[in-house]
DNA sequence: ATACACCACTTGTTTAAACAAGTCAATCTG
DNA sequence: CAGATTGACTTGTTTAAACAAGTGGTGTAT
């Protein structure tokens, strides 16, 4: 249970929009009624409502209101993005997932790795291959390089499980964001070897680099996702000075 | 220029970590000096540092300061997502676009467009396909179901230009949300005889749920990709409550 | 009847202040 | 010397107030 105010307030509402209390493309309550009703200020009532538009469930215009444009989203395969996570999504839907460690070994960041990858050239890095599989079928092969210094004690054992989960409870480490690239790649040999393609020629590849708290970025990981489940959702909002982000 | 204070601030400082005025992987002044700079309030100070922390750029710990975490994208390719859009590089990069209209009919929309779409069954649609030339080169097919209430009017002429220019400047419509979804399909015959696809038997597809500012969804657009040109970037950042975005 | 001014409402921007909470180093204490 | 405490910093949350700006209806004057 979170504690602050605000994400109260945007938990309440969102789930009231997705029960479908507030209809859909009719206007919200106004933030005055809403502060009357959450005994809040004005400021949290208004944070409350900028992340349920950051997040596509409402839209906001001066002068008329705010307006629910809610739509289910579609609940097939994988769906990743904003919306939720790998394991999140089979445990939603009751699938099996299983991670298997193909390759763990230590490295040193060189030219090619350092271009790739961002970290600066003699990182000692862990390079770590998995395969993630949901009801027994392989549909991702993650290959990651991770830095030595932030996790000297990585076992196969311990990449097996959840990184992360590892990372944040037992090393205490914070993560904090993720820059991420989607695009199309041909596919590889491992690509044959590791996943179930069939006809596909290519894969879906998602390029990660994750910082923690100080600011360092520890993990980048490249996912080949098998194309057929591979889904990622996204909200673009029109923002006041530039006019792009739409074709 | 715009005339918010905030986007001022977020401009200036963007620009200076773009620049390398403040150095990657060190903290940006804090909150108090920025104040003392820009002769603002804190909060104006908070609300650009908020979305220089959504764009990628920073990242804020407490207690510690605001760290640049900034790194060049790669300026390869065709960029989309939360950074440029199609027009954008093509006019950055100096290399020329064309789009060609391969048909423009009406329909209305049955159970299977309205499943696909999100348009309710019976909407009066324009339906749209055009082809993006990017230095002669075929690289995305569109294809669009328009609600003709919101442009009766609409052209070939129209629609082989910018099709948003017209519908912001002539009609003064004000687009505000655009929901996106990524995946990867098969290819299609279509496919095959509008775009250069070379070996590759898969597109990348982004499709596209548009809504002004009434709060309607007045286009649904299909856009099939090349996959070699095909590139999306997004930064995801950890929210309080939601231990999720990131596998 | 049409055009205009006005008014009551909405969201958008900015300021100021107070307190909570995390970090880090210097200092005090055992 | 080791550990705890303090204090000066940082960012995070919330409140209150004022004004700007957009929307839509009502009423008046032409």
């Amino acid at each position: 249970m979170p504690r602050e105010k605000f994400t109260q307030i945007y938990a309440t509402l969102k789930e009231r929009i997705e029960s479908g209390v507030y209809p859909v493309g009719q206007l919200l309550p106004s933030e005055n009624t809403l502060i009357g009703e959450f005994s809040c200020s004005r400021n949290t009532v208004r944070r409350a409502i900028s992340e349920l538009v950051r997040d596509g469930y409402v839209q906001t215009s001066q002068g008329k209101g705010v307006c629910n444009i809610f739509q289910p989203i579609e609940r097939s395969s994988y769906t990743m993005g904003t919306i939720e996570s790998f394991r999140e999504t089979a445990r939603r839907t009751g699938q099996h997932t299983a991670t298997r460690v193909v390759s763990l070994e230590r490295c040193v960041a060189g030219v090619n790795i350092s271009l790739q990858t961002g970290f600066p050239v003699g990182t000692e890095l862990f390079s770590l291959s998995r395969v993630h599989e949901m009801d027994g079928k392989p549909i991702i092969l993650n290959h990651s390089y991770l830095r030595v210094d932030c996790m000297p004690d990585l076992t196969e054992e311990i990449a097996q499980g959840s990184l992360y989960r590892y990372l944040e409870e037992e090393l205490g480490m914070v993560i904090v964001t993720s820059k991420r690239t989607i695009t199309v790649e041909p596919v590889t040999g491992a690509d044959r070897k590791w996943l179930d393609l069939g006809e596909y020629n290519c894969v879906a590849v998602v390029s990660n680099q994750v910082y923690n708290s100080q600011g360092v970025m520890f993990e980048y990981t490249q996912s080949r996702h098998v194309p057929s489940i591979f889904r990622f959702q996204d909200n673009a909002v029109r923002r006041a000075g530039a006019r792009n982000s739409l074709v």
